[in-house]
DNA sequence: TATTGTTATACTCTATAACTATA
DNA sequence: TATAGTTATAGAGTATAACAATA
């Protein structure tokens, strides 16, 4: 059952001297585990990188996206990011009270929201841009070229399991 | 500064027609973006493989770490995980709670909390680790074993950014 | 009937700050 | 002084379910 079991609590004084020293026991070898550890380092430097400029991830995708495609609908911003409606709600909720864009109604199809980037959200995103082409240029420094392109490629095939 | 702008609302007609056609103005060209699709992705395939046992991927994380280490340090843990010490203790509250594992104080130094699994964690966790072979075996089957390999590495080196 | 947005609700992760006790 | 754990608090993402308006 457990293929390995290097040391254990039995020496006690090894274990205790060399705390950092811990069993993985196979966990690093789980690819859905060493993504999510890349995506949390990459995700730290964002933020730090970000400052207090306050814009999370998601939100710099949405506010991309909107200012990208004028008036596009609520769900299909949600859909390209692949977002549940309900969580597209809470985070455009959230943009939409920081006055970083606007909801209004389509005349074409009276179900729809069209989205449109404020001044201030064009602003932002603009500041925030700024910020994302260090934190990328920092992180895409790991790789050189071609690597780049292989991790792009192996990346988007992960993606592309759910559809 | 904005290398393509192809289809615009200029074309209107086009642009409704086709909603799905969304310009992501170089959105896709930044690797935390494609990480954070491919992590979500990820994601919820662990989560439909998982189905109603209900352990996250931070929570079978630690339960793997704990049953491969008994009396292990709560700190450790969190260390070995990336995760602020806060977050941890919340996280261990939940499998606390739930009867997974058990907290007990350390008799070496006794600021330190010293974790165990339970017999129902570690009944839990096997069960949780049989799923997990489909879910990594899904994932992974999307790789040879040269590019897997690769992946690995290029994500090892970005976890590796903050030291 | 299906789609779009909406509201309510709940859970998890994450982090900051301040605190206790121990080293 | 530094470390390990704790508590309080807050924000953000994620999802489910039910509902209204519209197609």
């Amino acid at each position: 059952m457990a293929s390995r079991r290097s040391r254990s609590v039995q020496t006690a004084s090894v274990a205790v001297s060399t705390p950092s020293a811990l069993d993985f026991a196979g966990l690093d070898q789980l690819l859905g585990y060493r993504l999510r550890r890349a995506q949390g380092a990459v995700h730290r430097d964002y933020l730090a990188t970000l400052g207090a400029l306050k814009l999370t991830q998601k939100q710099t995708a949405v506010m991309w996206l909107v200012q990208g495609n004028p008036g596009v609908a609520q769900g299909a911003v949600g859909n390209a990011l692949g977002m549940d409606r309900a969580t597209m709600m809470a985070l455009v909720d959230r943009l939409e009270a920081r006055g970083l864009l606007r909801r209004s109604h389509s005349r074409i199809d009276a179900r729809r929201r069209e989205l449109h980037a404020t001044p201030a959200g064009m602003q932002l995103l603009q500041a925030v841009r700024d910020r994302i082409d260090r934190h990328e240029s920092r992180i895409k420094r790991e790789f050189n070229p071609a690597e780049l392109r292989t991790l792009q490629r192996l990346l988007q095939r992960l993606q592309d399991l759910e559809r």
